[in-house]
DNA sequence: CGGTAAATTGAGGGAAGTCAACCTAAGTGG
DNA sequence: CCACTTAGGTTGACTTCCCTCAATTTACCG
């Protein structure tokens, strides 16, 4: 790793993010200095649930996912961390495990920040706390959000808000609508929205067939007519 | 409101409640001092999703219910509040609404601290930041268990589970089993569960005919057999 | 181009939802 | 204290959504 990426590195971790921007220039070297950096192959595994939590993860580059497993193997995507996104707040208190899983979804590099340096920072910091509750309680709404549409929607109506949401955060706008590339298999589209590879495609067929998407290839999906996929949103 | 009550009020609203465990005497003085009370009867509304979230809202006595609505009516309670619990954690953050929509299940006192007065208290008090963050990443865990429940578990397994909870968390031990008092409608265990009325009382029925709960009356249930019962839970 | 993993499609089944009828418990007023 | 009322709970019949298993088809990689 050549001076460039170092630098490159270091901000990210203690200066982009999120949780640290209310920080200063001497308290931001600090936090560099306490940070451990920690790379992992896609497929690799984080943590599994029942392990001791000991630090803050926060995510240097890459994804990762956060799931629960049941014990014939199905899986529950809870939530895709990306770029900026940290989680193990839990380890903030002592004895406390991880009470799910995390796999890397690509090459991913993280920051670990253990858990006494990061009592430390918030006591000298109060601001920094409001940060840190600030993205707890949106990971908090986006959960709470999660529970009601599972028992309150079906899945075709669950499909159509990710899709909204998906083109809402990387869309792209072309001549025939708003193009969103998909970067997870089927499987995994499927663990996000609690059901099976066959449902998520059969609903991606419907929603093509009525044109309202259109599906080019694997990964890439158009929406060609937004006001009708809303309506389905609910 | 004679003496007696107002001492234990403001006990309960400053001192009792987790979340202000860390304030010193004077401290609380000035929490009681900001603090606004409000009582509620049962079934009123307390906020809709949507309205202006200003305050933290903390439970003196009663419960609440938080919950998400579909269109045709159904609900999904997402939470529970009872006595010690806050929410609107979210009101933290200017020009946030309320998401979920919050109904008293019973007669209900609450505590209401406005927006500015917590975030200055949070500021002079880095150690109550602390207890609020580990209030939250508690209500986040069960947030995230419940989604992946609620995808790899079937309504047996999750009233199962919850029976489990219920128990552990108020359950009498008798001759027979341990005894748990349902403090909840049929309606609202399956708003709840995200399920039916009709589903709950089946799944009841069910457990009934093969010994491991006997059920008393509308309200009282026994488990008989705990340990098939924590089989059921997985 | 094959070869392989991923995605789609089809057929069948099962868990749970819906609608409707019936039952029961807990008052309420006579 | 009993009969009536009524909301809440249970049960039954039917339906539907989605899961499962299996067979193809498609896309992507060397």
């Amino acid at each position: 790793m050549n001076r460039q990426n170092v630098i490159e590195v270091e901000h990210i971790c203690a200066s982009t993010v999120p949780i640290f921007k209310t920080l200063s220039y001497g308290e931001l070297q600090k936090v560099n200095s306490l940070i451990q950096k920690k790379e992992y192959k896609k497929g690799n595994v984080l943590f599994m649930r029942g392990d001791q939590a000991n630090h803050l993860y926060i995510v240097r580059y890459g994804r990762v996912k956060l799931y629960e497993a049941s014990k014939d193997g199905r899986q529950q995507i809870v939530r895709i961390l990306e770029r900026g996104d940290f989680f193990g707040e839990l380890s903030l208190f002592k004895d406390e495990c991880h009470l799910l899983n995390a796999e890397a979804l690509e090459d991913t590099g993280l920051c670990l920040l253990p858990r006494e340096d990061l009592k430390n920072l918030i006591r000298q910091n109060p601001e920094m706390s409001l940060s840190i509750m600030q993205a707890m309680s949106k990971r908090l709404a986006y959960s709470e959000k999660f529970i009601g549409d599972l028992t309150l929607k079906n899945v075709e109506e669950r499909l159509a808000s990710w899709l909204m949401v998906m083109a809402e955060k990387e869309g792209v706008s072309t001549l025939q609508g708003i193009r969103i590339s998909i970067n997870l298999s089927r499987q995994e589209v499927a663990n996000l929205l609690g059901t099976t590879i066959e449902t998520v495609s059969r609903k991606l067929t419907k929603l093509q067939s009525e044109g309202i998407i259109a599906i080019e290839g694997q990964k890439n999906i158009t929406i060609l007519d937004k006001k009708r996929l809303v309506l389905i949103t609910d």
